[in-house]
DNA sequence: TCAATAGTGTCTGTAAGACAGTATTGT
DNA sequence: ACAATACTGTCTTACAGACACTATTGA
């Protein structure tokens, strides 16, 4: 922040000369039940938007870390006395009408969590549930949530490509078959169960040997826990439906002058320093 | 956001139950000059933090988005009538004691610009400069405005590796070299030249054959502009100094028992599966 | 025996790092 | 001619996709 200069009184802010907002969390919070991402949502009892689904939250209090109201709404909302999974900022949402009572600005968080119990018995009293991704977005959630939402989606898609978070969705024992279906089941796409074990191996820090085995109706599975590492590196980057090979445009010299129309769609190199000075 | 369930009255907020926040926004405006990366940096005159340097910013409207906030503070600041470059939210920073005189949540931005006018004009009085980031950092900045900046440093570093945010820090024509300094300045490393154009060639749409040269001291370079990619896919991932081919610790049936202490640090697949049942 | 799941190995194409060589300007 | 910058090509290695194969359990 900062104070724009020459509109301050010169000891400090005449605290009424600046527009009171209220400062809320909104929290996307995520883990994987029955092989479905899922996320958790509350039913709205009062206006505005009563009966309708939002996103768990509440106020940050006045002499409250906003990181720590969001710590602190997520132990409330989820039932459980520690919360063990990730927790990270999305981004702040600050559109004046997103609320119609009042100026709030509210700021968005994604959680990861290993599979959490069913509905909150303690906490405050409304409803709550936990709702396969997929039909959530059908909803038509409260207030903005359902771009919350949708920006948390995309966020854990991209950082499941470089971070090892995927691990935060599971407990702390795992075999590599679960590690996968988190992978399969947040980007909604199939892997190559001999690539996915040889990617993990070759990330050292990744995983760490377990001790034990697991029985899983086949042969069993290597149990294994969190490395150290937290990036990935190089990505696992999840696979593209619709891209073939991709156009991919070479940038030689342009043989003919405009015989070549070319479908792709625009762009790229080629032809190109044939446009002015070509002397000798 | 949301009212935390029966503690809000049914009709609506009393605005006297939730503590009122003053909400600012804190740009980290970014630009190449001469080969150097560089942020504009305000000097303080008022305290607290009189006499040091700031990032620029301002109070959001009591009617006014918090990103048109951003957008509105990049034009009075930068002194341009309109702005070019990106503009994204980067996260915001809410700990209770960062402003000493009342509570203030400040959502960060960092921008991409192109090569900026050296001094505002215009705009409001106070001194600004543009600072290469390295000499910015030893500052000692005003706030929590270090910790901002070496945000927005790591974002634009690892945008670069998968969009095509690096010609936003370039005018509408460019040439490859100058695209391919982007990269090395922002990142501090130098990249081969050869390698650099085959994927740039290779990224469909980044750039579009320009329509002529440059002189530059020696063989002409050929001009071209941004193409309609917004995404470098696979990303061009920078280099990473002190990372060897990595430990790459293998996932072998582990020969012997204990004897392999290796020194690497930990981690990966190998020695698995012969914890428990190892029957025929 | 078979189904089911876990885990290994190999072949192939793509793409990146390294680096040599050619092209086009000004002086 | 030379320096300086732009651009092309080639060789080698890393790594991902595809897919066949082996291993270990329970029924």
């Amino acid at each position: 922040m900062t104070a724009r200069r020459g509109e301050v009184a010169p000891a400090g802010y005449d605290a009424s000369e600046f527009p009171p907002f209220a400062v809320t969390v909104d929290m996307a919070v995520l883990t994987i039940r029955d092989g479905v991402l899922c996320v958790l949502l509350v039913a709205r009892s009062e206006d505005p938007f009563a009966g309708s689904w939002a996103l768990p939250g509440g106020f940050v209090g006045a002499l409250e870390d906003v990181d720590d109201a969001a710590a602190r709404e997520l132990v409330e909302e989820t039932g459980v006395s520690v919360f063990t999974g990730h927790v990270e900022q999305l981004r702040t949402y600050g559109a004046p009408g997103r609320d119609p009572r009042m100026r709030v600005v509210s700021v968005g968080f994604v959680a990861f969590a290993p599979d959490l119990p069913d509905a909150r018995a303690g906490s405050d009293a409304a409803q709550a549930m936990w709702w396969p991704v997929d039909r959530a977005l059908g909803l038509d959630l409260a207030f903005d949530h359902a771009r919350i939402l949708a920006d948390a989606l995309e966020r854990v898609r991209g950082k499941l490509e470089y971070t090892t978070l995927a691990r935060e969705f599971l407990p702390r024992e795992f075999t590599l078959s679960e590690l996968q279906g988190v992978f399969e089941c947040v980007w909604g796409v199939s892997l190559d169960a001999g690539n996915f074990r040889r990617k993990v191996g070759a990330t050292a820090g990744f995983v760490t040997a377990g001790l034990g085995t697991r029985m899983s109706g086949g042969r069993p599975a290597a149990l294994f826990t969190a490395g150290p590492a937290t990036l990935m590196h190089p990505p696992l980057l999840r696979p593209v439906p619709g891209l073939a090979p991709a156009p991919a445009l070479e940038l030689a010299p342009a043989p003919a002058l405009e015989a070549t129309s070319e479908s792709a769609p625009a762009s790229s190199l080629a032809s190109a320093s044939a446009g002015s000075a070509v002397a000798s």
